[in-house]
RNA sequence: UCCUCAGUAGCUCAAUGGCAGAGCAUCCGGCUGUUAACCGGAGGGUUGCUGGUUCGAGUCCAGCCUGAGGAGCCA
């Protein structure tokens, strides 16, 4: 019987077949130990002279790193496994050899993992980070679809900057043309958001900044519903109920791999709504008191942002940010003109913006001034002008980063840990 | 783009300006409960590149290359 090593529990004192390769392999003489994986778990497997014979027993002698193999055995629980099982090997066949395998069970620097990346995501770590990345995206579509969102995806080629603030990929389209890689399906997504009500794309997007930190990739996913009808108040209890929907369903199905990243889950249990919510205002008062050299009107850098979330044990919502620093699409506030209606969620432990949104601009003349003192051509907004000609409404929406999600939840120092094959200012191998 | 740091065996790292070293990996041998297994032995080097200082440079100086961390900007 096929076997796959993440339900093995269901097979005690069964014999099965379990297909795939060998991580690592201890010997004793006359019994080797072989930690098998099959891309769902790993075990260890128990192969003695006196089971297999004096012929098999010496094959597997040799066996590589990455050895494939196929092996079958019974399955016995064992309180001195990690997993509680293992497997009495009663055969084992070679499907690929494998010789001098690049990542030994000892310690590798980060530039030499990179560049065997697509190795790299074999070792128990990578493989946990993007289980626990598959559960995420996975709940926030279930979210989404559960809540009757459609998801209508926004082009990746677009003919000129959504925002017209960072810098963007050009690429050549066709023989005279050129077009650029999407920094955000946000316009689109309005355009969608009046056609079907509420609706949310999901896909890649991508920023030619030199960033070079551990909270930047050139190219990362990005989820951004937006809904017609709607206000800031709506966007702030939306994206704090995805937070919370992804965060238990992680607890809930991904508790081995969690273990295996040595997260701490009782920072991740913690994370319930409400959400602590604060003005621009008030966060600004709060770095002043901390010390922090920061002025009324400015954006938060990164310390900012931590000394204002480490104050809280759940991710904490800034908003009516000053306009100058906002995008040109923002609504302003009706109380304060100056203000902007958008919301930031900044993740606890330091982990930085995760979810950026807020209401957008709904009144044709005010966007057409707001093109203006951008100094953006509005010929290449005409479209998107259309939306206010042609029955305007409140709406709202925001844009959640999957990476620095899976940072967060994981507990990790680094981005570029949380996709298989991260993109970074130098690094684009494999 | 700016600031800081690093580059020595396949990998991770040592070496006061004075003989190029260790652990792991590989190969050979040993071991019936290992958990990054352990024990014994062997092979393995253009010290990132170019130039300079010096009797002598892995070490000091200059430039370059590659990477890492941070800043700015952002999700």
């Amino acid at each position: 019987m096929d076997a796959h090593i993440e339900d093995i529990a269901r097979c005690e004192g069964q014999t099965v077949t379990l297909k795939g390769w060998l991580h690592n392999r201890r010997s004793s003489g006359k019994i080797h130990f072989l930690t098998l994986r099959d891309g769902t778990g790993f075990i260890q497997a128990v192969m003695s002279k006196q089971t297999v014979g004096e012929e098999a027993f010496t094959r597997a002698d040799h066996l590589g790193q990455e050895t494939s193999v196929v092996v079958q055995g019974v399955v016995r629980a064992d309180t001195r496994a990690p997993g509680g099982y293992e497997i009495d090997v009663t055969s084992l066949e070679v499907v690929g050899e494998s010789h001098d395998y690049p990542i030994t069970p000892k310690e590798h620097g980060v530039d030499y993992l990179m560049d065997r990346r697509h190795l790299w995501i074999r070792t128990p770590r990578q493989h946990a980070i993007l289980r626990v990345r598959h559960e995420i995206i996975d709940a926030v579509r279930d979210f989404f679809n559960g809540r009757g969102f459609i998801l209508a995806d926004t082009p990746i080629f677009t003919p000129a900057a959504c925002e017209g603030t960072t810098t963007l990929f050009p690429v050549q389209y066709f023989e005279d043309t050129t077009a650029y890689l999407t920094q955000s399906g946000q316009l689109y997504n309005e355009a969608n958001a009046m056609a079907l009500g509420r609706v949310y794309c999901f896909g890649p997007t991508f920023r030619a900044e030199k960033s070079k930190t551990r909270r930047h990739l050139t190219e990362f996913w990005m989820v951004e519903p937006e809904m017609a009808y709607a206000t800031l108040d709506d966007v702030m209890e939306l994206g704090e109920a995805l937070i919370v929907a992804i965060v238990e369903r992680v607890l809930e199905r991904r508790r081995t791999e969690l273990e295996t990243l040595e997260r701490d889950v009782s920072r991740l249990e913690a994370v319930k709504a409400p959400f602590p919510r604060m003005s621009y205002d008030e966060a600004v008062e709060i770095l002043k008191k901390e010390g922090l050299p920061f002025e009324w009107g400015g954006d938060f850098g990164g310390t900012d942002e931590t000394v204002l979330s480490q104050r809280f044990d759940r991710p904490l919502l800034v908003h009516r940010f000053p306009s100058a620093i906002k995008a040109f699409y923002m609504k302003p506030d009706p109380a304060r003109p100056e203000l902007a209606l958008g919301v930031d969620f900044l993740a606890p432990e330091g982990y930085g913006e995760v979810i950026g949104g807020g209401e957008r601009l709904a009144d044709l003349d005010l966007l057409l001034q707001r093109i203006k003192e951008h100094d953006l051509p509005q010929e290449a907004f005409e479209w998107y002008l259309d939306l206010r000609r042609y029955g305007t409404v409140p709406h709202a929406g925001f844009g959640m980063g999957i990476e620095r999600t899976v940072a967060w939840i994981c507990g990790l120092e680094h981005i570029r840990e949380t996709v298989p094959y991260p993109r970074m200012l130098y690094r684009l191998y494999p």
